[in-house]
DNA sequence: CGGATAAGTTGTGCAGCGCAACAAACAATG
DNA sequence: CATTGTTTGTTGCGCTGCACAACTTATCCG
């Protein structure tokens, strides 16, 4: 029922041949954890050795991979190790969320090129307002690195995001917008717009330290998103959203949420509602943290409450969708420790094959702002994905 | 973030062209609603005229594509119809479940060539005798159409399959069995041996009716199982197994299920405990429907509460997996309408995204044993993925 | 210093597709 | 009933792109 081929969709022609090869070998080099050389690439993808020097020979001339010096390993001929190009690819990545707008430019090394950040608060915001604040900080983000050519940029959004169009931001009261008109509007020199969901685009940030890797990702921010990632990719539902974690019913006469429903995860393991059950409204994760190393007793109670929340969405979750690994990110990311073992315990009761596949938990790699990175990311993957389309453009330059 | 090319995963040599070019034709005429020509082939895939013509002759050859006699349609040269061969490739579909064991050979055209069946109660029986009557049945169908080649055999199983071993079947009282190994032994002429989750492989024999559908499969039995399908593939979570709806908490304070934890929706809506509820232990769903014609108070409130459970399971689902429709199968299907006003309430309001996606409510399509279609269908998918395989093997004979 | 070894390059052969011209089979028209 | 127009399917040719093998290059080692 599975390990076939995939399936065909199109007509495959001479030239998809060296698009789909080409494809192959900047990602072998892109995505491999050491630099390495084309009989590596050779090796690792089953092309020919001569067929790789060609391909490798297209790849160094558009600017997506560099040669290194050549090293000398043992006998025979030194290799030259071919690593991702720095500073001749970019994405640009935007991020609109409750208390900052951010623009951050990564290249194809990963390395981030340019960086500009507004803090604020933008609940209940004009969106065309702040969606001039992004554009502006795009174009600045831009102008300090004139040299590096740019494929695109990326919006994360906290919401519903569909073909392209923002649904609905309900922290930030925005509904059924199109936000990449109006930034390419204002911002022509930021080029295709892709929008998406910001805990979707963390992961995709996150997907850097393993790029093969399968995880559930959970965003904590003032709701809680998540995102599914299978083999290095990011799962999409049918309309293009999905993994809305943050709206599982976990307490049938629970609190009334501002999605309409009852009972929703994050009336008891959002940040706000988190923080407020503790006692301590307003405040930081951070402190939140603190306190339960003092043990005071209501935050205790609450942060217990929420682990067994958690833990009993997350089940029901791998039940669905059977992933190996949870990833707590953003601000849930300094609770872990405190989640964990209320989480592990409805893990272990509720998950049907837990006897089988355990699932595991761990905190996100340390990055601030990751659907920034992940943003740019997002950018840049059509370059990545499809490097032939990217030649020909370079070329026509 | 979508729609880019599949991610390339190994080289592709000239050869590819040919094997995935060959896949695309003859899914083209296999899936298509009317037989297709060879120039609407062309038309549909953007493949030359020339092109569909050599790898129809192949696929002709190989028995797997049959010519209908040419019919003019208005002017120019009359169109030979294509369609999938009859009875010159078959798939055996096995099925074991809580009452009964069968075998349905199925063809490429989706004729059903032979079929047995043993009706029984096999809850808590012993594996090796119940597997060696499915061998059984499956040498004896294979038996009765000896002139039709078999491509190799499904198993269903109403349990957790994992790399093609089958975990826990808790209704049948199987654990950790590899029976694909047991049924060749006892019957090498099955081929190679596939097994698969029922519910599962149920949703595999909807797809019949619409190849590239999406939807969220649900199959009443003693549990609950489901299958997500996305654009005509069923989704496979990373070990092989997921979907387990019925194992999705509905009540944290309900009873206890045969998995361990409590307030699973099986222990509300799975067909057991919902006729128990109802006050009919023992009785079918069909007699349950009738009983609520009459307006029985009993069978009416246990319904509701299922419908009610059911629609906050569906909810759940949908909000993470984002699927357009649901159907229900097998004994669900019988009380669709007796359900529906309960789950469509509780979607409406526990959808994130009902306002733009309602999830659609549908019966499957009237068919006995889908599984068991289903099974023979995954048999056959081998040689509707890969034909050039297929078609090396038949030239090697 | 020469042999062993591995990396990368060059030239040839072959598979497989598109393209264009062509043959076949029918309908419409006067 | 012959002619024209239209669409289907086939044939021959040329091009693209990969594998393969032989070759060159650059290093290590004895």
């Amino acid at each position: 029922m599975d390990g076939y081929p995939d399936r065909p969709r199109r007509a495959a022609r001479q030239e998809s041949l060296r698009e789909h090869n080409l494809a192959l070998v900047a990602r072998t080099v892109l995505l491999a954890p050491e630099p390495p050389s084309r009989a590596d690439v050779a090796a690792r993808t089953g092309l020919n050795r001569a067929t790789v020097s060609r391909l490798v020979a297209e790849l160094v001339a558009g600017g997506l991979l560099s040669e290194d010096d050549p090293v000398a390993a043992g006998a025979g001929r030194p290799a030259t190790p071919l690593r991702p190009a720095a500073g001749t690819v970019a994405g640009l990545g935007l991020e609109i969320n409750i208390d900052f707008v951010g623009a951050r430019l990564v290249d194809l090394a990963g390395r981030v090129v340019a960086e500009r950040m507004t803090p604020g608060h933008f609940r209940d915001s004009a969106p065309d307002e702040i969606l001039g604040l992004a554009a502006h900080l795009g174009r600045q983000t831009l102008e300090s690195a004139p040299d590096v050519p740019t494929a695109g940029t990326g919006l994360a959004l906290p919401g519903l995001v569909r073909e392209n169009r923002l649904l609905t931001a309900p922290n930030l009261d925005w509904h059924d917008l199109d936000p990449a008109d109006v930034l390419i509007r204002a911002a022509p020199e930021l080029g295709p717009v892709t929008l998406g969901n910001e805990a979707r685009l963390a992961a995709l940030a996150e997907l850097a330290t393993d790029p093969a890797a399968s995880f559930l990702y959970v965003s904590g921010e003032v709701g809680i998103g998540a995102a599914i990632v299978r083999d290095g990719e990011i799962v999409t539902g049918v309309h293009g959203f999905g993994a809305e974690l943050g709206h599982l019913m976990v307490d049938p006469g629970g609190h009334r949420c501002r999605c309409g429903a009852t009972g929703c995860l994050e009336t008891v393991a959002g940040t706000d509602a988190l923080l407020e059950a503790a006692g301590l409204p307003g405040a930081s994760m951070a402190e939140l943290a603190e306190r339960l190393v003092t043990g005071e007793a209501q935050a205790r109670a609450a942060v217990e409450r929420a682990a067994t929340a958690l833990g009993q969405a997350l089940a029901a979750f791998v039940n669905l969708v059977d992933v190996p690994t949870i990833v707590l990110g953003n601000t849930l990311a300094q609770l872990t420790e405190a989640l964990r073992p209320g989480i592990e315990a409805e893990l272990g009761t509720r998950v049907l094959a837990a006897r089988w596949a355990p699932p595991q938990l761990r905190t996100a790699a340390p990055l601030a702002h990751p659907a920034l990175t992940g943003a740019a990311r997002a950018a840049l993957a059509p370059v990545v994905d499809d490097p032939s389309a990217w030649l020909s453009r370079v070329r026509a330059d």
